[in-house]
Formats: structure tokens, C-alpha cells, sequence
DNA sequence: CGCCAGGGCCATA
DNA sequence: TATGGCCATGGC
């Protein structure tokens, strides 16, 4: 068995296990593509649980009007409890310009060349490359994959040549997985799933987590 | 109390 | 290009 086919093994087996475990998730939690947008943003190294009091601030009213239309220290005091206000109610205002060049219209951003949008998200401010690649995927369908912190975590602790960066991981991923919107959506949510459950940064493993069962039997 | 969460920007070397 | 400081709330 070459390098190749071992790597496309161990990522189905992880995928299989967690899936197992977790099952489908359907992500990302959110009523629509604009909200997965202002979710991306305001979950920037921040609880999910602050995000959502957060998006409860809006009232139901969250749209891309009612973002541009609210004045600055208004929409800080709306997203306050996701942290990070001053930076993240910019963020969110250039993020709402960026969608209005295509009218707030999911299906024309759909229609564009995926890397000319991805390139175009990663020119505004505050949109990184996990931001991005959450927006493609899970605002717009994209199959692109994300990585974020647990999945490089997760990579270290297999024997799997994925690299430790954001580019090396996503290439590996996208690589050694079919190319699939399906499987990208819900590998990832998986992963941050199972992460925030089980294998945090001060607790890297657990005997509950199922793929540190899998680490135990390798000998990790 | 300290740690850290589904990052990203910026200054510095 | 690669670190390190910074941003800030809230749960555990």
C-alpha cells in the first residue's frame, strides 16, 4: 500500500469513527447564508455560546440592511458578548459591503470562479483564511475545506504527513478526500465537535473520545 | 482565580 | 516568513 492510499484510509477511518459517533451534524447552525457569515466573524477565537447571545441581540432582525443601517456604537453593543466588539462591528460592516457587490444574492456569488471569491473574501478586513473557507463552504456551498485549530491539533496526533499550517492541512485534506461539499461540511463540523467536547488545548485527550481510542490502540 | 474559545491584524526582526 | 502582543466576553 503506497503513502497515498494510506493517507485517504486513515482520513475515512477518522471520518467513519466520528461520524459513527456524532453522526450527521448538517451544519453550520444558522437560519441563513448571511448569518453564517456574521457567525464566521464573531466566533473568531471566541465561545459559540457568545456568538449566538450575540445573533439573539439582533432580535431575528439580522440581515445585511440591518448591519449597514446600524450605527456603529449600536451594532458594538448588539455583538458585545462575542468579544473583540470594536474590531469585530468593522469586520462585520466590510464583510456586508464585500456581499453587496453582488447584490446579497447567494446564487450569483455561486456563479463566480470559487478562487476569485475566496480571494476576494481574503482581501477584507477581517476575514482570514478559516473565515473564508467557513463562508465558501457553509454560506455558499463551496466545496473547499476549512481547517482550524483542532484539525492542525488533530493532524499532529496521527501519523499522517499533513503538515502544521493552514495551507498544508487543507491541501491534504482536499487531496485525500473526494471532492465532495457533503463530506467537507460535515468532516469539519466533526472535528470542531468532537474537539470542543473532548480534546481542548489544556486537555488533549480523554478516555471518551473516540478518537483517542484509536490514538491508545496505535500507540500514540 | 486562570484558562481558553470554531482568528486575524499589526509591529518587529 | 515567522513569531509575539493585542483584542474582550463569558463558561468552566
Amino acid at each position: 500500500m503506497n503513502a497515498t492510499t494510506r493517507d485517504r484510509d486513515e482520513l475515512q477511518s477518522i471520518y467513519d469513527t466520528l461520524l459513527a459517533h456524532y453522526g450527521d451534524l448538517h451544519w453550520w447552525p444558522a437560519k441563513s447564508p448571511y448569518e453564517v457569515m456574521v457567525g464566521a466573524i464573531l466566533t473568531q477565537n471566541t465561545a459559540w455560546g457568545n456568538v449566538e447571545k450575540a445573533i439573539a441581540n439582533f432580535g431575528g432582525g439580522l440581515s445585511p440592511g440591518a448591519v449597514l443601517s446600524a450605527g456603529r456604537a449600536e451594532l458594538i453593543d448588539i455583538i458585545r458578548p462575542a468579544g473583540f466588539f470594536n474590531q469585530k462591528a468593522g469586520y462585520l460592516v466590510a464583510v456586508t459591503e464585500w456581499f453587496s457587490r453582488y447584490s446579497f444574492d447567494v446564487e450569483a456569488v455561486r456563479r463566480a470562479p470559487p478562487e476569485r471569491v475566496r480571494g476576494e473574501l481574503l482581501s477584507v478586513r477581517g476575514v482570514g483564511q478559516e473565515t473564508a473557507d467557513s463562508m465558501l463552504l457553509y454560506a455558499f456551498g463551496i466545496p473547499t475545506f476549512v481547517v482550524d485549530a483542532y484539525t492542525v491539533r488533530l493532524c499532529g496526533r496521527y501519523p499522517l504527513s499533513a503538515g502544521d499550517n493552514y495551507t498544508a492541512v487543507k491541501s491534504y485534506f482536499e487531496a485525500n478526500l473526494p471532492r465532495c461539499e457533503k463530506v467537507f461540511n460535515n468532516y469539519h463540523a466533526l472535528i470542531v465537535i468532537n474537539g470542543k467536547t473532548h480534546c481542548r488545548k489544556s486537555r488533549p485527550s480523554c478516555d471518551r473520545c473516540p478518537l483517542c481510542a484509536r490514538c491508545s490502540k496505535q500507540g500514540i
